[in-house]
DNA sequence: AATTTTTTTCAACCAAGTTGCAAAATATCA
DNA sequence: TGATATTTTGCAACTTGGTTGAAAAAAATT
């Protein structure tokens, strides 16, 4: 999820000034295939650099005003980032109930779900959001189950 | 979305014992069709008594524990709780991105959703939610759209 | 080089939610 | 009934995630 994007092109292609702290904020959230809290971001870029959990919050911000970065709101109080550019259209996410962490999972063909969501709404949708929760795998074996 | 309930009943049938409290949280939920933020919840409350903001928070995580009442991630910080008796399968919600209400939509079928989702997936996955984004008719008016 | 603009930081703050313990209410049983 | 045990509610203090406003630092513009 992480090398097919061009960081350094895409902060040009949405004319936002190249800066080290945003090039790590768009790696921290490029290292994998989940989303992150603010404070692994602020982790991640960490272990080079220093950073302030504000300008940390205001890029992320930033970002999603702009409609690069996705932020998604989940079980617990932190939300979480994902990168959005070409590589990452929207996918439903799994959320485990035991450690929170927040994988992507492969995008699934929602047309007919739209249809019906979108119709009778009277309000103009935008944005359609799949979550799935449950119990992971690893914590699923953790606790002895097969 | 509210007198269907018995609400005694729902809590002698769940063996919880029925206080006054406990009824006024699930008559908080159930006086309309959207999900509620803890602090309207206690608004509601303490229109007739009063009481502590730790007590509900506790009745909260006990009834959704015994899943008689849903906790939904939404944007913002503020969980929303909604009931989940048998008058409220689980449903769809659509959360104006203005405002920030979190209203409850109609059930629509997701047996293909489930089946492509629960597959290849690897963990063991037990809820599925959907929640659309947008901007709500009141919110669209009062900016002046049609 | 001087000035303006943008980006990052700092300190202080707010709101949501939690913890541990005491007080009040309710149930149990001699 | 009254004494004891259990459950429920309240209180105070705290943690965590996130925000605000203004100053310092860095970069762009003249």
């Amino acid at each position: 999820m992480s090398d097919a994007c061009d960081f350094r092109g895409l902060l040009e292609r949405h004319q936002v000034r190249v800066t080290p702290l945003r090039l790590a904020v768009l790696e921290a959230l490029g290292s994998a295939s989940r989303a992150f809290r603010v404070r692994e971001i602020l982790a991640h870029i960490r272990r080079r650099r220093r950073v302030h959990k504000v300008t940390v919050y205001r890029i992320l911000e930033d970002f999603s005003q702009r409609g690069f970065v996705r932020k998604i709101p989940v079980e617990g109080k932190a939300a979480r980032f994902e990168l959005a550019c070409e590589h990452h259209p929207p996918h439903p996410h799994f959320q485990c109930r035991a450690c929170g962490e927040v994988e992507c999972l492969e995008p699934v063909p929602l047309e007919q779900v739209w249809q019906e969501l979108r119709g009778p709404l009277g309000h103009r949708a935008d944005r359609l959001e799949i979550r799935v929760a449950g119990l992971c795998r690893r914590c699923r074996r953790a606790r002895g189950e097969p």
